[in-house]
DNA sequence: TTAATTTTTTGATAATTGTCAAAAAGTCCC
DNA sequence: GGGACTTTTTGACAATTATCAAAAAATTAA
């Protein structure tokens, strides 16, 4: 199973853990615009996506705004709902169809107490998505749109495909029409 | 030591582990407008607040912008350096006379490796900062200059007076002339 | 306390980006 | 394949915010 995989790379998975990661892991699968988690409902699981691409969107004033993206090998949930375990109004959706391993809360916290590799692991992947933000927010902290697009376009070119235009504009905290104003200037 | 009491709101510090960050960590003391860490030097400790208020900040373009500010009870560090253990281009600065408590890199990670407990404290504490800069995202993602000044006004308002307009400004990232302004219109 | 330095304010103007509306292009589904 | 729907593009204009310059106010240090 590819998490398994993935968590090796990060600490050593013992013959225990990744028995216990078969057990208490649930593959998903959904189709290009599936809801995954919707705002109503808590947001009480990490998602691992094995297979696909995967957003979190709120709405603003009426309007979507994409808050980030998650493609293969990445994790995906309603990290601020996840931690403090309250509700949010964040949406998770399907952008492909995707495969997604579900690990709900509860179990991770057990994985947590009774493993303590995985206190590690759940320190090192929240100080990689920190270093994310972090970079993100440098990025519109000062940047001009053109900047932050440019910037996005390089760290992230499958996404430039994948990601609808308007996705990708409220997520650079731009509106659609000045993201195509600035594609079209090549 | 204010250090052991805040930890203690977070997991249970033990006599050992007590008695052994009372060993590795250091007490430090500077003054108002004393540089903390500077840019050309490695960022290995994470420093906490006893007393004082810190600031981190760049510069981009030959202008000082404040990326984060940090007081009582908390944690500063270059935090992207801190993780990668590399160098950055972000300083750290004491606003006001302060007293921190220095942990070394190489100390905190005895101390993962030690005291099981502390990776668990190592994830919450990350976990939270990863909450902050996520608000302040989507504070920064579509929200005008005066609601970025009012929230921070509300959410923030004892650094109204500690830190300077122009340090303010650069954080909710607008100029000093335009914060100047939406505060002159009450 | 005064002079020097730094920070904040104010004004005039320009650049960037948003808003609204409508046309064009693309996608989906029967 | 063709109509319905969604997304993207284009245009005209308005609002927001930046830039540059200089004055005023506040802070610091001798």
């Amino acid at each position: 199973m590819s998490l398994i995989k993935h968590l090796s790379s990060i600490i050593h998975v013992s013959e225990n853990l990744a028995q216990e990661l078969n057990t208490v892991t649930i593959k998903r699968t959904f189709s290009k615009g599936d809801m995954i988690v919707n705002c109503y409902e808590r947001c009480d699981s990490i998602y691992f996506i094995e297979r696909g691409l995967v957003r979190g969107y709120y709405f603003d004033e009426g309007k979507e705004i994409t808050n980030w993206f998650a493609q293969e090998q990445e994790f995906a949930t309603s990290f601020y709902a996840f931690i403090t375990n309250t509700t949010t109004n964040e949406n998770i959706q399907a952008l492909e169809d995707s495969v997604l391993i579900e690990i709900p809360f509860s179990a991770l916290q057990n994985l947590y107490r009774n493993f303590h590799e995985t206190e590690r692991l759940g320190r090192i992947i929240t100080e990689n998505y920190y270093i994310k933000l972090e970079e993100r927010i440098l990025s519109l902290q000062f940047k001009t749109a053109k900047e932050r697009y440019q910037k996005f376009a390089s760290s992230k070119p499958s996404l430039l495909q994948r990601a609808s235009l308007g996705q990708i504009a409220s997520y650079l905290g731009i509106t659609q029409e000045t993201l195509s104003r600035i594609r079209a200037e090549n």
